[in-house]
DNA sequence: GAGTGTTACCTTACGATGTAAGGCGATGCC
DNA sequence: GGCATCGCCTTACATCGTAAGGTAACACTC
């Protein structure tokens, strides 16, 4: 019978070979085309097969999320503070990268898998160590977070993403309708995204990085006090600081 | 007979009522639980009805799109430049938060509808006129929507959205194993994005415009030359400026 | 080695979904 | 009055997640 057809050839399920398999299929179709049947003949068995490894889609989702957020590196505190942000923001779009279509799950996945918290915990740490008080590396660590997943997001998804749009409007009237958008094109295509993505991590570490500076020349003794846009950062925009 | 129902009551079909009842459904169900079905149930109709209308689901959630994005404000060029770009940033957000269910969509979205070029050109319009270089101007553009569309994204979805996790880790566990991520939590909370979002969004526009302040004083006659970290951004990050 | 559970996987079935194919009454035009 | 077009419906199908329950192979105990 079909029945022992993979305890034969030894290909035994596994919830890695299952997470496996699913993060493959997943880049190779799609996250919307990925079904538990395509899944399940991929792997040679019935889709209720993996209902014995999983409560349900979902958590065989959740699974391949915990497995890949768990291949993000390591955090090295020995090295300087800068470098070691670098390395996991570029790990981690690296990451987008290598699962572009798994990519958005993991973007709007609520991080509270022990994965997911231990990754948090790994870039927190990084910013904590800076030397700025908690508010302000909360803050900073959300908002290049805000950045580095609109960057990914866009980079993996955004303009590559045929969703559908019946009349994509010609390329003819885009050029003389919407000059901009045709003269800044250039600038979007995907060799450039490295230089676009460096230039605004940069404009946000070095704002960060300068204010742990001014903190620390500010008060040695003295409690880290909120420092620059820091403490309760304006309503009011501070226009041009020239 | 059924036939005659939605005639009798003049509550005939159109694109506009079709659309609006799909916006409301998915904002009452997610985009995930939304469905041709319901859709129709909700309009008094059957569910083919709709594909009357549009050649598909996709193709109506495109008139969606459409709607959502036109409905973003205009801009008004005689305006100080800074105003312009946070007017229809925190327009682009405010529509974020009243569409939060649909805004997923919106943001991984291609934009190559008229509705879509219209706003982007209509952004682009802003960077242009700030006085620098196309490719800076293009570059800004896309980090700061890099950037408006992570916080939207964080705000609308992130941490709401309750995707599945069948073991949420406990709480006190949290505590224990994840210090830095209890300690951070409180900066999280809902009440605090607004300033978080404006002390991120500080900082990419401060330094754009400083940017812009420097290539006028640099050389009025001149051709706007590469400025700052403009031209080809380096890839070895410029440590603290101080 | 017979009996008893447990594991690992399968079969069947159901309700929901997107939508192709085609029907049918009401209206508009000649 | 004849006929086309419009607006909406009926039916049908493939695909989806998964509930319910089955069953063969193995792991025990006695």
């Amino acid at each position: 019978m079909a029945r022992s057809r993979s305890r034969r050839q030894g290909e035994t399920l596994s919830t890695r070979r299952i997470e496996e398999a699913a993060l493959d299929l997943i880049e190779r179709e799609g996250l919307e085309a990925f079904s538990t049947r395509k899944l399940a003949a991929e792997l040679g068995c019935e889709a209720m097969s993996i209902y014995h490894y999983y409560a349900g889609k979902a958590h065989l989702l959740d699974a391949v999320f915990d497995r890949v957020v768990d291949g993000l590196p390591p955090d090295d505190p020995a090295r300087p503070w800068r470098d070691r942000v670098e390395t996991l923001v570029f790990a981690y779009r690296e990451m987008a990268h290598r699962y572009p279509r798994f990519f958005p799950f993991i973007a709007l996945h609520r991080h509270n898998t022990r994965a997911g918290l231990a990754w948090l915990e790994r870039v927190l740490g990084v910013f904590s160590d800076a030397g700025l008080d908690t508010e302000t590396a909360a803050r900073f660590f959300r908002l290049v977070g805000y950045y580095v997943i609109g960057a990914a997001l866009d980079e993996t998804s955004g303009y590559a993403r045929g969703n559908s749009a019946a009349e994509p409007v010609p390329d003819p009237e885009i050029e003389t309708d919407y000059p901009l958008v045709t003269a800044v094109n250039r600038y979007f295509r995907p060799a450039e995204h490295d230089a676009t993505f460096r230039l605004g991590l940069d404009i946000l570490l070095d704002r960060f990085e300068s204010m742990a500076a001014s903190a620390r020349n500010a008060g040695s003794g003295t409690r880290p006090r909120s420092p620059e846009t820091g403490g309760t950062p304006r309503r009011a925009s501070p226009r041009a600081r020239a």
